[in-house]
DNA sequence: AGGCAGCCACAACATAGGTTAATCGGCCCG
DNA sequence: CGGGCCGATTAACCTATGTTGTGGCTGCCT
């Protein structure tokens, strides 16, 4: 791991456009989240960023690359929970838990920002628009999750596949890490039935069988989405969970809509006491 | 849905014990606590509280009665994706979101606190705390989804349900709902079939196995749990996921201890220029 | 150049879990 | 008292997916 200069501190880093896409964002605001971005490291390919069982220390955010985040059990078998990519934040509560539930790997080189835990009291305390914006972010990597459960439980093995498979399109054209229908998935067969609950053989029927129906192409970690309308709905896939609208901007409204009714009222009533 | 007088507004609510095993609450958060949990329903049983697609108000936390969130596919297939128990906070993130992408149903006769979305802004600008609490405390949710996540992908039938049962145990004693290793399971076989990925033929086999090997009873919806150590290892059950833990309170050292590091220098500069 | 390791591919076979269908008991309701 | 419905239970059968094993390709090390 090699730590290096924080260069683009100050320019748009990715989870400073995720935040974007749920509140204008102050210039303290962004100061402060450039701030939080400084400390920066390079990591190598396979490499543990979090450890399942470890005390976990700092707070880290991905800002280039690609990981994964697993779940092992103690025989071995091994559940990819959810793929991580630029602007999410690793390990944000897992520094507040005694010790982390889960791993977190490399797949690529990749580049991530640290901070220490402390810094998250002082968020909280001092920029509570950032801290829900990230609560917020939080809740929509579980949207995630929880549709990932719904594929293991309840979708086939075709349909699963197909399901991730837009849906990596959807996260990583947000990033801007799709051009025209293809992207590199760096990721081998093992991770991917990892991820599906399939075993590695069965992911490679089935990746035959949506090749052979012309639907996608896969050239080494390049795959290309042919039919994406037909593959996404092969996979039942409803983009709802992602909640990738930017239009609303309610937490703006919560936070600029809330002064002055009862609540606020109460608010203040409380805060004199103090 | 009957709207009920809040009796116990400041006495300990289940949402009260729980944050208060991540921080010692002040007088005044607690008191804002109440105030959030002053409007108070009564709701009947196999009644939805948010429904998949839709637009949703309040947000509701809950004070008694089983629920269950789940999702489904167009063609009616459903996964349960968790259980919402005494304390759990409804649609926290999804009043923010444009619609829910999920539902959540109670199974028992239920009684939950409702307050409009605005509060939101107004709790993490007045009280950090506590909004630091919630977002942990959503967090803790995230790490059982995975878990669940881990068990549709990678355990196999008797297993997975071996484990729910444990996890039912350890989440319901903690808000005291089971007396000597026995408590109700207000839920169906297809519920339990749609929470673990199963159908309702192979559950009903493998509940007939674990009743067979004499690790559980069951009468009617009360299941007794004659060897919890026996049904944990047989569900490779750990509890560490649930992050039950209730010494450590870092989340408090995190609030303290941050005040006068070079981040709180970096806070304050920052603060001055707003 | 040879050999080893990691990954992909595919065939042949095995099985966990799904499907269909029938029975039974409890409960509500007229 | 007699439906009728819902949920649990079980049997018989079926299929989606897992397992085992083989071979081939590529890249890397020596």
């Amino acid at each position: 791991m090699t730590r290096a200069p924080a260069s683009r501190a100050l320019e748009s880093t990715p989870l400073w456009l995720k935040l974007s896409s749920y509140l204008v964002l102050s210039d303290e605001e962004k100061m402060y989240l450039a701030d939080l971005e400084r400390t920066i490291d390079r990591v190598p390919p396979r490499t543990d960023l979090l450890q399942q069982g470890e005390r976990y220390r700092d707070v880290r955010v991905m800002r280039e690359g690609w990981a994964i985040r697993h779940k092992a059990l103690p025989d071995g078998r091994r559940q990819v929970v959810n793929f991580v990519l630029p602007g999410d934040i690793i390990g944000m509560y897992c520094t507040l838990f005694e010790s982390a539930d889960h791993s977190v790997t490399t797949l690529t080189p990749v580049e991530v920002a640290s901070f220490p835990p402390e810094k998250i009291g002082e968020l909280f305390r001092s920029f509570p628009r950032l801290a829900a914006a990230l609560a917020w972010s939080g809740a929509r990597e579980e949207a995630i999750v929880a549709e990932r459960l719904l594929s293991l439980g309840r979708r086939t093995a075709l349909e699963r596949t197909a399901h991730l498979i837009v849906e990596l399109l959807r996260r990583l054209s947000i990033v801007n890490m799709v051009t025209d229908g293809h992207f590199v998935l760096p990721v081998t067969q093992e991770i991917l039935a990892d991820a599906l609950g399939l075993s590695i053989v069965h992911i490679n029927r089935t990746l035959r069988r949506l090749r052979d129906s012309g639907l996608i192409e896969l050239n080494g970690q390049r795959i290309t989405v042919n039919d994406v309308r037909q593959l996404a709905s092969v996979g039942q896939f409803d983009e709802l969970y992602l909640h990738l609208i930017r239009a609303p901007r309610r937490l703006e409204r919560a936070f600029s809509g809330a002064h002055h009714h009862n609540g606020a009222k109460m608010d203040s009533e409380i805060r004199s006491k103090a």
